[in-house]
DNA sequence: GTCTTTCTGTAGCGACCGCTAGGAAAATCT
DNA sequence: AGATTTTCCTAGCGGTCGCTACAGAAAGAC
């Protein structure tokens, strides 16, 4: 049957590269970046219950026990999963604060950012940790995401407080309110995004938005 | 094969007290509507998928057969929810739009409330609708509360639109970027309470979003 | 009473769920 | 070459899903 192997990507992807060949056994006939990718959209688009281990393993073009063997149980598969999506397409946020001199263009770049990102037709809509674990079975793995999404508000929280106390921002500004503001703009902008609205009507939200700022 | 006909099965017999006396046969051991409002807390705590039948029979406190006879399948039962849902819990934003003499303060009026009713620890936290039917493997079902959620959203639109027509608002006034922004604070409100926000971190941000309305 | 109608509880259907045993296949090591 | 290690495929485990056949139970109609 088929066996495209590749050797080099075989062993080298999985963890440190290690320069020793250590492949012992019969080589993986996939490549595990390629599969966790394909995982990755699978549960970005039908979220962690939806997406059936029967699903994964068609999309991923894999065998369930070559699953198991690759990434463990479906649940340690979704962990990575979130972990890689917060690296990469749920990134931006993050860059966005880093990047930016203040709290306040920092979000509003975070915002307009999202508008694209949540509406790009190269993936499905929204935001994987907003949407893929809510109505779970699984206590934990809505509490996963939860954890991710009340650490986003309080990171957006702190950036304020920051700009306050460096005096770009009023002494008596809210800035649990504002963080709030921009996180339910953000989360609400996802929810949107699936509800199926488009890029420009997305930008003119996030920029109404931001005129909640002082002085504007 | 099946012959559920009778119309007054669906819901005629509900309440109408034996006045006209049309039960001929064994009468319902259960209460329609205290059973249909339990199957609304399970749906709304969980959604649709997360909740089994298994789940609903028991919270209901009725067998499986007694609750086909009486709702139809799961998926009828969920329609009915959300109707109800809509007509009660959830009608408190068409209320506000309704009754305040402007789209301003009916939406004010409306992120208020909502913050109250969201946070309220007698029923689950959060909006049924925005929530109880993400990541469901039925595309229907899904389909039914984003058409509610948009048609919510057009329904700010063009209660905005008619202030600005009315001259109660600016005519340069983007009418859907402030309905998407209200939509947008209201399902981010919900997200947010699900994820444990309290009833005055919900009304500071309703405050808040308040502020981008024209001459505020 | 008996008949008819409707509801209730038991018990189980086929389908799918997440997951894994078991053996064949494909590589390296000796 | 054989031995060893690791992955792959087939097949199927126990459990739950939504849903229903069936027979007994509780009411009015006769």
């Amino acid at each position: 049957m088929r066996y495209k192997i590749s050797p080099m990507t075989t062993g080298r992807d999985t963890q440190t590269q290690g320069g020793t060949g250590r492949t012992r056994g019969r080589p993986r006939s996939f490549d595990r970046a390629t599969a966790l990718e394909k995982a990755l959209m699978a549960f970005w688009e039908h979220g962690y219950e939806a997406t059936s281990v029967s699903d994964l393993t068609r999309v991923m073009g894999i065998g369930a026990p070559s699953l198991y063997a690759a990434f463990g149980d479906k649940r340690t598969l979704f962990d990575e999963v979130v972990r890689v999506y917060a690296g990469t397409h749920g990134a931006f946020a993050d860059r966005a604060l880093a990047e930016e001199p203040t709290a306040r263009e920092g979000i509003g770049r975070m915002l307009r950012e999202a508008a694209a990102e949540y509406t790009d037709p190269s993936h499905p809509y929204g935001c994987l940790i907003v949407h893929a674990a809510t109505n779970c079975t699984s206590a934990e793995v809505e509490a996963l995401l939860r954890e991710r999404r009340n650490a986003g508000i309080a990171a957006l929280e702190s950036r304020i407080r920051a700009d306050v106390v460096a005096g770009l921002l009023p002494a008596g500004t809210d800035a649990a309110a504002l963080a709030r503001h921009a996180g339910a703009v953000i989360q609400g902008m996802s929810q949107q995004a699936r509800d199926g609205a488009q890029r420009e009507e997305l930008e003119a939200l996030a920029k109404i938005a931001m005129t909640i700022w002082p002085h504007d």
